[in-house]
DNA sequence: CTAATCGATGCAATTTTTTGCACTAATAGC
DNA sequence: GCTATTAGTGCAAAAAATTGCATCGATTAG
């Protein structure tokens, strides 16, 4: 969707290849903008047709090139110019919650495994993003522009995945009395 | 993604033609599963093929044909094996988050101004959704076991619009130092 | 030395989603 | 009666995302 702007933004404040974007996207901005490394490769070759980017090839000691990706001040302007376009949002598919629609007797058990499973998963994001914030984030209030507004991104992870928690519990809670009462 | 199991889940009930479920999907399943008349159209003829769904045309006076689609024993016996499969989810892509980390002061009055309008829609669908459950699941322990699931789907969207209003308010306030301190 | 392996790069086919249009039949305005 | 509009159905091209491979060097095992 914006998968351009969303390398752009990434590089910023360093000029990064492919590999390497791929790497990041698995780490900070990859938190709420998933990509696949064959995505990006031809992302990047798109933006340096238009100009966006300039590559250059590094060589490099034992390993093969590799091409190095920087915006130019084209693409700079057109990320500044892009944030006052149109906003879209593609709202989360869940397949879980499809799946609820579905409930019957024959498969809370199962559906309860999940949430569960879920649930784990969410609460180790959530360590994570703690963490994060714990250690570069302290204070935002007394962060320069552009880092609240990167706290802001991870914060808004964090309020998700504790909704998320809280709502697994209500969740429980309510499919613990269908098998509890259904016996077996 | 699971577009397939979405319309066979709409079609429990009741069956329905191409455009009801496309107007369907705009109401209950569609409020964590958008979709387009064109793909849900397409996914009719395919889930038809396979057997899943039967066809049947319906004469209507004055108004074009339409043809009604209902499950098939095969078809619902394919949805209920379908949720003992994996589960895939589809995280928000969401372009003000990427407008975030690109925060300046040149655009932090806009960007304002887009979380101000985001929070605004976002609780005109959380009154909805209260309404919903106010007037349809009122006591969510009584309700049948299949109930009790989508009872939960509606909960999710509840507690997500609830989180996102506290990000919100959270943002808000720390932009509002922004602009406070730059003055003009 | 040769073959198997690995990490980085990337092409290309397939599938999914989006976008834009087109046809049909009723309805409304003139 | 004729044209414009609207609701329901659907095709088809384009764009985006996914999946599966393919290459290219260096590295390791035999």
């Amino acid at each position: 969707m914006a998968l351009a702007q969303a390398i752009m933004t990434s590089l910023l404040d360093a000029d990064l290849s492919g590999s390497e974007l791929a790497r990041d996207f698995e780490k900070s901005m990859g938190f709420f903008w998933q990509s696949t490394h064959q995505q990006i490769y031809q992302e990047l070759r798109k933006l340096a047709d238009k100009g966006w980017l300039n590559k250059r090839e590094v060589n490099q000691s034992g390993k093969p090139n590799k091409n190095v990706y920087g915006l130019t001040l084209a693409g700079r302007e057109a990320l500044a110019d892009w944030v006052f376009g149109p906003t879209k949002v593609q709202p989360t598919k869940d397949e879980l919650l499809l799946k609820l629609y579905n409930l019957s007797d024959d498969n809370v058990e199962h559906v309860i495994g999940e949430i569960t499973h879920r649930r784990e998963e969410v609460m180790q994001r959530l360590y994570l993003y703690e963490a994060i914030r714990r250690r570069h984030y302290d204070d935002p209030g007394s962060l320069p522009v552009r880092h609240k507004g990167v706290y802001l991104a991870l914060a808004s992870g964090i309020h998700q995945g504790e909704q998320f928690l809280s709502w697994c519990d209500e969740a429980l809670t309510l499919l613990a009395t269908v098998t509890g009462s259904s016996g077996h």
